[in-house]
DNA sequence: TGTGTTCTCGTAAACGTTTACGGAAAAACG
DNA sequence: CGTTTTTCCGTAAACGTTTACGAGAACACA
């Protein structure tokens, strides 16, 4: 049906190997012979299979992005990922790469999946997100030697794969920096349960600021919940009844900033006048809430473009002429300030 | 590095092509010599190549799902897609096929990026979202030749394809059964202003209601925007601006009905109390919006999989003993009653 | 003219599979 | 024991590429 090099080979009356060379722009062919086989393979629409050129080159010339739901997160997922896919996919293009997404089983974060690309070899390497403090993806791709990056940072594999972050600890002081500008000493952090490792780093810097301003930490406003709507109403509810009501808090998640809100409006508490809300990744829900939610954004698009040149950097056939790189970077979020807080 | 079935065979001391027959479950090998091979295919840790494979049959096993971003929709994407992707690559993988995703440029519908994936034959079928009216994407493929199935329906392409839609129409009409039920006559309908199919089918249901109770349909209250919440923004001040405001507004839209509500909060009009919304697609923004908006919910994992059973049903390497067949199905949405209307 | 260099191309092997074909050995049958 | 059938396996080709190697022709140079 579609053509291949022989049809080419066959139709201009030369040999194979003079197609592929013409076609690969190698310096040892003809420049008329180049043109002729170029003008043929336009005309009988050729283009090569891909089969064929992975099988040859043991390459695919395809990445594999994991998109792990997380438990709980059944019926909608996380906005995050589109626009950071956009971007991604349009990095990996421009060097004639395809993007292939493996969906992890919601919650669990056993490498099975990633196994079945490793072994297979189905990709050339692989982009992780949602990182875990201690990630069994991160610990099984590292020892079996197949190529990967992260989105997020992790305690597993140390510093020998491309990672980028956003900076939580930074977007944990600045929240608390400027919840306390306005006045305010009881307030709450809510992250996720998991062990996800941005909820650690979060915690570092509400921690951090909290000393830096002299407010003692206190436990009873550090509270984790499920990663999704019902955990954060859940726990929002649980914090508001203690004896001693924060005046604030902060959301670590927007999902759970959704559930929290809920829970506070139940309450009649109204989050910019009763109460003061910051959520630390941002979504359209965010701006459209009412009250609009306060929250730091993250630029995903450039995000997803930048953490495809950092994975390409690391592989030797990719690699520009300074040779491979481990390039590791954590980049700020912008504060939106809205009528939250 | 990983082990061939060639490293196989000289362990074994016996053909590739017993190897390749005993793994494969071929009738003509011997009992024991397949349990050799399998034995020795665990110890040396083998799985075959899919690029070698995938030359010699012709298949890539992989399927691809193609994601378009809607324009504007830059910073975040559609929550939509990931339980339904969850749900297709759940499917696919019970038979041992991959989901490959191709992302479109956010707005365009030309088939280029499509091209890529049919020409160079890296995926054995497509599945395709966002459906327009009139679908560039849907035109290609047929003409192509090239298998495919779609979520959402559409002009192109007449019945030779499996679709999986959901009941746009009917959810039209219920929306309007119900508002009239509640003593409603002035209702709008807010819809994207792009080619979407789905947009003429809510539209259709709508009028067709509104006939069936004897009102008369009036085009000031039929409104097109942006598909996002700055669309629904506009569209929902404009509407609520003419001279004869409606009481009621369904969104065919969950992002352009957030951005509605922004809208109307602003012009001190509460959902629910001074006005009835509904929603025909919810996602977890409706349950948690203040006031939570009535919604008609899809049930987005198991359209996944449904489709992924369709489309292999479609394709004579996976169709059972029935032979290939052409389904195409229509799925209810459930209503979903807050305390918006 | 002879020698060396450059340009251009064909040949053939290789990547890892699957599978059509045929043949040897074993089993079945008379 | 001879013939036929069955069982099992090896051989080799094929899928579509890329690329190392070598060879012929053209050219440069002395």
């Amino acid at each position: 049906m579609a053509s291949s090099i022989h049809d080419l080979a066959r139709h201009l009356n030369i040999s194979i190997g003079t197609v592929s060379r013409a076609l690969n722009g190698r310096a040892d062919v003809n420049a008329e012979t180049r043109q002729r086989v170029l003008e043929a393979a336009r005309k009988l629409n050729y283009s090569p299979n891909q089969s064929g050129r992975s099988l040859r080159q043991g390459a695919t010339r395809s990445i594999a992005f994991m998109l792990q739901p997380h438990p709980g997160d059944q019926q909608y997922g996380e906005p995050f990922f589109i626009p950071f896919l956009t971007g991604l996919q349009a990095q990996l293009a421009e060097h004639d790469l395809d993007l292939m997404v493996v969906m992890g089983e919601p919650g669990q974060y056993q490498p099975e999946r990633l196994r079945r690309v490793v072994e297979t070899r189905r990709a050339d390497a692989v982009v992780l997100a949602n990182t875990r403090r201690e990630d069994d993806r991160i610990d099984y791709l590292s020892r079996a030697g197949f190529p990967f990056a992260t989105l997020g940072r992790s305690q597993s594999g140390g510093d020998t794969y491309p990672s980028l972050d956003i900076d939580f600890e930074r977007a944990g002081e600045e929240a608390v920096d400027r919840l306390v500008a306005r006045g305010h000493r009881r307030i709450a952090a809510i992250r996720p349960s998991l062990d996800l490792n941005f909820g650690y780093l979060f915690l570092d810097g509400y921690r951090k600021a909290l000393r830096r301003h002299g407010i003692e930490v206190d436990p009873g406003l550090i509270a984790d919940g499920f990663i999704n709507e019902t955990g954060g109403y859940q726990v929002t509810s649980r914090v508001m009844l203690s004896k001693d009501q924060p005046t604030a808090i902060i959301f670590n998640n927007d999902a759970m900033a959704l559930g929290g809100c809920k829970a506070l409006a139940e309450m009649g508490i109204r989050p910019g006048h009763d109460i003061a809300v910051i959520v630390i990744v941002d979504t359209p829900l965010c701006r459209y809430f009412s009250p609009a939610l306060t929250a730091f954004r993250p630029s995903l698009e450039p995000m997803g473009r930048r953490l495809a040149e950092m994975l390409l950097a690391s592989l030797p056939a990719f690699a520009g002429p300074e040779g491979t790189r481990i390039i590791r970077e954590v980049w700020p979020l912008e504060l939106v300030a809205r009528e939250s807080d």
